[in-house]
DNA sequence: GTTGAGCGTT
């Protein structure tokens, strides 16, 4: 049987406190956790390797080392004590993240050889870089090429590399591209384009232009034809354009509201501009169907 | 047994 108490310390060099075990001889995070506010575990140090050792803790239960906890002092742990630990996870997932901006996707490859196999496909690839995956989309009766395929690179670079050039592939010039499917979420880019609501008829593209360059460089102006009173300015910077929305701006006396620009396409009146029954109806019939639209840039 | 802008049977 174990010992009814185990010794923990704050510290290896401060005086131990004594903590109920249970019957089973296992010892409760929380029974810790009474006299250590906020501790999440507990180690010692291990007597032959003189290296700290780690607590098993098992859904709030801590197990003892060895058949019993013998005499030793434990040491709480406490989420401080994880703080280079959390840094180097923030700084993977940060890594991570900065990957997923720059994650490969299968290209499409156009204009292939009847004659082209996977193997050619994939021996030609090899020489911009580590290739993943290689396809030659045959027709299932017959097993010929249907002329397109399909390859994955390892490396982001490889992948834009290859998208940049043609393609001399057995004697036919083939174009790599980011397939249909893959072309709109790729980069969940944030908007880099505001919506300017309230714009009266006078505003030009080129005065909306000078006016919002003060905030950083404008890719692109449009204005709705006929007037609809807003229009849409893009910045080379999406947090430029972040940064404004929200804002109520004075531009020639008139104060015009910026907001985030909804995704092109997602405005069903723009792709039913004269549905029969009323803009109402179209958006009742919309909300009740299952469709959604596609993902794309804005 | 053909074809030549496109978009991926499993």
């Amino acid at each position: 049987m174990s010992e009814l108490y185990i010794r923990v310390a704050e510290d290896e060099s401060e005086e131990p406190m004594e903590i109920p075990s249970e019957d089973d001889g296992t010892v409760l995070l929380s029974s810790v956790a009474a006299q250590f506010p906020g501790a999440c575990g507990l180690r010692y140090r291990n007597p032959e390797s003189q290296c700290m050792r780690g607590v098993r803790l098992v859904e709030g239960v801590l197990h003892a080392p060895e058949s019993d906890w013998g005499n030793l002092v434990y040491v709480v742990n406490y989420p401080k004590d994880n703080k280079r630990k959390m840094d180097e996870i923030d700084a993977a997932s940060a890594v991570k993240i900065k990957r997923g901006f720059q994650k490969t996707s299968d290209l499409i490859v156009l204009g292939l050889p009847w004659k082209t196999t996977e193997q050619d496909l994939k021996d030609y690839f090899t020489t911009f870089g580590e290739v993943i995956m290689v396809q030659v989309k045959r027709d299932a009766k017959t097993g010929n090429s249907k002329g397109f395929g399909f390859v994955r690179f390892t490396e982001y670079e490889t992948q834009t590399k290859v998208i940049a050039q043609r393609h001399m592939i057995d004697g036919r010039w083939c174009d790599c591209k980011l397939p249909n499917s893959k072309a709109c979420p790729d980069e969940p880019m944030r908007s880099r384009k505001i919506f300017v609501g309230r714009c009266t008829e006078d505003m030009t593209t080129d005065e909306l232009r000078q006016y919002f360059m003060q905030y950083g460089e404008v890719t692109d102006v449009f204005i709705p034809k006929p007037f609809r009173a807003f229009a849409f300015v893009t910045f080379a910077d999406d947090q430029v354009a972040q940064a404004l929305c929200g804002e109520d701006l004075i531009i020639k006396g008139v104060s015009v509201h910026i907001s985030n620009a909804e995704p092109k396409h997602n405005n069903i009146h723009q792709l039913f501009p004269n549905f029969p029954g009323g803009s109402a109806s179209l958006a009742a019939m919309f909300d009740r169907s299952q469709y959604q639209f596609p993902s794309s840039h804005v």
